[in-house]
DNA sequence: TGCGTGATTAAGTCATACTATAAAAGGGCA
DNA sequence: TGCCCTTTTATAGTATGACTTAATCACGCA
């Protein structure tokens, strides 16, 4: 991830919630380079350098004379985990963890499957230990979520295909985003949760593809409506 | 994609192809800042400012002191445009391709699914007219590779999930590579991958997601096969 | 032998000057 | 009057040199 304490990262953090939040003009202009490094007094090449970072993961693009535009969101890197931490920060709407859900739901039973398939013994290893860690913690406490994450981590590493893998930080994203907002006191949940995770660990130990994806359905579909649940209770009205 | 007018675009392109190829040794360190900068001959600023490009792809990462190092290969953002492009021009191995079809395989159907369920009247619109992109202009001529992608750019635009959409480039970088490595003579895969393409534009216009999930796994499995046969033809032995 | 401290070195930051480019304004020609 | 070409001008791009910050390593002290 970002180094959160040079400078040009503070600017490229500052700037780049700005952008998401939709601060600078949703889909074209951005307020002048002069303009912005004197509101937080930073050098040129601080900010300059910051502009380069987003520009890596297309949110913004910069052409002489025209100016530095805000880029159109599609062109958005919006699987870089940047900038979905970006997103976590700026703008947590419920259309974009539906979105992203749909993406785990198509994604992450096809990686079960391979890991099923795929998988050494040491990803094994480390499947369950992340699967331990999960249960001999308490509920939604910070290193019960670390081991959520490796969990569905490990599972992509395991698929030992590095673009599908890329996909692990939005997933985990979406996790930490939908276990951030859970109550900590639903401890019906986390239970079943548990045992949605181990199902799936067991599938995959065993070398059953079609297991794993089939239950790594299963534990995505829980999580969805669960969060959809916290989500209907928190903000009513308006479910499409 | 990357202005490869602009002199920090040339540098961030040189180092990224020597990164991805290996040349720079693979998992740590980079030749240090004044060696590069005297290699090629560019001011601090562009080089630089090239490095933060790279940095928000992923591909580096820089510390004061322990020096600017290659990032570990499964931070890089392999699902990034750049990177692909990069990836084409630096490192075409089978197993990257293969990789990136398994990829295909998972997502493409669910996105036809979805394409087929919300598109609009111009989505179904846009697909036909690339569709008609692919039939009136000469096999494997440029205007008909273009179609051809944009045919699978429009149905992910038709999803309307834009983590999802953000797979499209990889889906188009797969489709460009495998079209590049054809010969322009293989009429029979041409006209057998035209039938794919109208039946997967007929199931998304009857609305039929199930359909049109299975119509696009099928396209996808045949294109994988005639790559995979090119590709053997190319460099034969060592098949996995 | 072990640990703290300072020297070393590479990246980070700043300031300033100059260049290149593209968009818009202005002037000349048909 | 209308169009094209040139000039202006604003903005990002590039260059350079000085100085700051922070890891690493080695030295020296306990």
């Amino acid at each position: 991830m970002l180094s959160p304490d040079r400078l040009f990262g503070q600017v490229a953090h500052k700037l780049a919630v700005g952008i998401i939040r939709g601060v600078s003009p949703a889909g074209e202009l951005l307020p002048n380079e002069a303009d912005i490094r004197s509101e937080i007094s930073v050098s040129r090449t601080a900010y300059r350098e910051a502009v380069k970072f987003l520009t890596g993961k297309g949110l913004v693009e910069a052409r002489p004379k025209s100016g530095t535009r805000v880029a159109p969101r599609d062109s958005w890197n919006l699987l870089d985990p940047d900038v979905l931490a970006w997103h976590f920060e700026a703008d947590p709407n419920e259309k974009f963890i539906r979105d992203l859900f749909e993406l785990r739901l198509f994604v992450e039973p096809s990686a079960a499957r391979l890991a099923a398939q795929r998988r050494s013994g040491d990803d094994l290893a480390r499947i369950e230990a992340a699967y331990r860690g999960m249960t001999v913690n308490p509920p939604y406490a910070e290193p019960t979520v670390q081991a959520d994450l490796a969990f569905h981590e490990a599972i992509f590493e395991a698929t030992r295909n590095p673009p599908l893998q890329c996909l692990a930080p939005a997933v985990c994203a979406t996790i930490q985003w939908s276990l951030f907002l859970k109550a900590p006191d639903d401890r019906f949940f986390f239970t079943a949760s548990l045992v949605d995770h181990e199902r799936v660990l067991d599938a995959i130990s065993q070398r059953d593809g079609d297991l794993a994806a089939a239950r790594m359905s299963g534990l995505v579909i829980d999580s969805l409506n669960s969060t959809l649940r916290l989500l209907a209770s928190r903000a009513p009205a308006n479910a499409s």
